[in-house]
DNA sequence: ATACTAATATCA
DNA sequence: GATATTAGTATG
């Protein structure tokens, strides 16, 4: 061996949207392999692309070589995400987490047979859990409370015993607390937690979990599923409907079909569970029911039209507090805050560097924007016409407790939104103090609809459905239906229950009580008509800048380039519906094509420098 | 992504 | 004319 050979690498800078570049080393490397190079006066995190033959520039030498390396397979889907979701490579390789080098080693050794506990499953639950191991990749539909936890629980378990790897992956860290509670009361500490927001030092400690093999079983939310994990055997999406699967930043890849990538890629079984699916996973993916294992207890429904507490909902939930009962009641995220308005011009109080009202947060005082969280002081007279005072409008949770604890002598209510639960702790005392009786009425957020399970909640109230419905978005209808059963579906578990829901479009709902898949495939039959996934592909393109006609120009020679390939749609462009945020001026263009490869075509045809792609979309604002 | 450089606006 | 701010571009 020579040992003045001198070896060309180009190399994928973490976590940066630069291309390729080239540095040379005396030693041979794999592609994969973690290095430290130099740029500019810094030193960078990069991975190593492939050799490459002497250049004609100058190169600089790599500085050192890690014990970390990504595995050929996390490339393989690093390139496949960054091509699809618009990325760069170095942005797509960085959602993984590398394998340490001699990892697995450690790993055989130290297999122990787990005699994991098993669930009894009842004889529904089997019948599922038998046709989910015949399957590659599956959807499995069944209702709250059904059991699906247990069937999960089972596969795990057989995964270990045959020395496989498991990840399951829930939407929110939210409810990860409960969650982790019945896995560890099966799997102990070969099941570890895995958020993005983990601290540094706890992440190495599970790292080093993984790296021993002692942890093989990883349980959380979309970055779960980049764990460097041998022998993967099994992904579970639990909650598969969820649109928080989808990354709202680059790469914004969807982790629910990332998933099924991955599962293809590894050769490991998927399994996407939910009560409500998602149309467009029930339509590709084999479906196999869990069919409900008890006799359901009675739930009542009764529809009512108005707006705000009003008292058909004050008299219910006086009711069910006289009577010793616990009551839930939901407002959506977004038509929960209170704006400021001017009586006078009809305007609304606008945060200054976005298009959107301040929301009024009376406990701390203040104006909140939503979107840049610009704050300032409450104001009572217009900025437009100076008419004093301004009024506010529209329900928020805070406003709702301070009319219901005003109305009902006694009631103690628990907050249950982003405002309220900011920490694990908070989540869990909260639940306690509801589980307790402590507090009577859990009031909140689309929080309350993800997965906790309430024992003795006699009376559901739902509101704000009449706001998703009218949201410009080609899944408002599922949205909509899908928050009714699962908020109706945290009520009359134990005893029998009522379920107020206000809506101005009852007959929708009514249309499909205790019937959710009659929904889904009236709303595929829909979808197929209109033309919308996942019939066809969806593309947004988000332009977003300081100057509004930079940004309309942008916008409008990105569709001129379009408009030249006869495969894609250009549904509509013009300004978002949110046209300013944090100071900039917003374009969206909307894309469509029957086949989404002639729509990656496209896009990659054009000019990505001042855009933003966002395949598959789930929010148009 | 980020550092560097050129271009342009701001200001005494 | 010097300096601050911004836009454009190369990075190895």
């Amino acid at each position: 061996m020579n040992s003045d050979t001198i070896y060309y690498y180009e190399v994928l800078l973490l976590r940066s949207s630069a291309p390729a570049l080239t540095y040379y080393c005396e030693e041979k490397l794999q592609a994969g392999a973690v290095v430290s190079v130099p740029l500019h006066t810094a030193h960078k995190e990069a991975v190593i692309l492939r050799s490459v033959p002497k250049p004609e520039f100058e190169t600089a030498r790599i500085i050192s070589v890690s014990e970390r390396f990504y595995a050929p397979k996390q490339l393989e889907i690093a390139k496949f995400i960054a091509e699809y979701y618009f990325s760069s490579l170095g942005e797509a390789v960085s959602l993984f987490i590398p394998f340490r080098i001699n990892q697995r080693e450690v790993n055989s050794e130290k297999l122990i047979v787990h005699s994991a506990k098993v669930p009894t499953l009842t004889q529904s639950q089997q019948k599922a859990y038998t046709q989910l191991l015949k399957k590659d990749k599956a959807l499995l539909f069944g209702v709250t409370g059904s059991g699906k936890t247990e069937i999960f629980i089972s596969l795990m378990a057989k995964m270990l015993r045959e020395g496989k790897t498991a990840i399951f992956l829930m939407p929110e860290i939210s409810l990860t607390p409960q969650m982790e509670k019945r896995l560890r009361a099966y799997f102990g500490d070969s099941v570890a937690m895995w958020h993005s927001k983990l601290a540094k030092k706890k992440k190495e400690s599970i790292l080093e979990g993984i790296y021993s093999g002692k942890v093989r079983i990883v349980a959380g939310a979309r970055s779960a599923l980049f764990v460097p994990l041998e022998n993967l055997g099994l992904i579970i999406v639990d909650e598969e409907h969820d649109d928080s699967y989808k990354a709202m930043t680059r790469p914004r890849y969807h982790a629910r079909d990332a998933a099924v990538l991955t599962g293809e890629r590894l050769g490991a079984k998927v399994v996407l569970a939910s009560a409500t699916p998602s149309g467009s996973s029930y339509h590709k993916y084999d479906v196999i029911k869990l069919e409900h294992p008890y006799i359901q207890t009675k739930k009542t429904y009764r529809f009512v039209s108005g707006e705000g507490i009003h008292a058909p909902i004050l008299d219910a939930l006086k009711k069910h507090f006289q009577a010793q009962s616990q009551s839930l009641l939901f407002l959506p995220t977004r038509g929960n805050f209170k704006y400021l308005y001017c009586e006078k011009c009809g305007k609304t109080h606008l945060c200054p560097y976005c298009s959107v009202g301040m929301a009024l947060h009376r406990g701390k005082r203040h104006l909140k924007c939503h979107y840049c969280n610009y704050t300032e002081p409450i104001r009572d007279t217009c900025v437009y016409c100076g008419h004093h005072p301004l009024k506010s409008e529209r329900m928020g949770t805070a406003e709702a407790i301070e009319v219901i604890e005003g109305a009902i002598e006694g009631i103690t209510i628990e907050q249950f939104d982003k405002d309220a639960i900011t920490t694990t702790k908070k989540l869990e005392q909260a639940l306690k103090r509801f589980e307790s009786g402590e507090s009577r009425l859990l009031l909140g957020t689309q929080m309350l609809s993800k997965g906790h399970d309430y024992a003795d909640i006699t009376l559901s109230v739902i509101m704000g459905l009449d706001y998703i419905l009218g949201l410009a978005d080609y899944r408002a209808r599922e949205r909509a239906m899908s928050l009714f059963f699962q908020i109706a579906g945290r009520s009359g578990r134990a005893k029998k229950a009522e379920v107020i829901v206000q809506t101005g479009d009852a007959e929708f709902f009514q249309a499909y009580l205790e019937d959710y898949e009659r929904f889904i495939k009236d709303e595929l039959a829909f979808l197929k008509a209109a033309h919308y996934p996942p019939f066809a592909s969806l593309a947004r393109i988000l332009i977003a800048h300081k100057d509004e006609n930079k940004a309309g120009k942008i916008t409008l020679d990105t569709v001129a380039k379009l408009k030249a390939f006869a495969e894609v749609e250009i549904v509509g462009h013009g300004k978002a519906p949110v046209e300013k945020i944090a100071g900039k001026y917003r374009f969206a263009i909307l894309l469509r094509s029957p086949k989404r490869t002639a729509l990656l075509r496209a896009l990659h045809s054009v000019d990505r420098r001042e855009i933003e792609i966002d395949m598959d979309p789930v929010e148009f604002s």
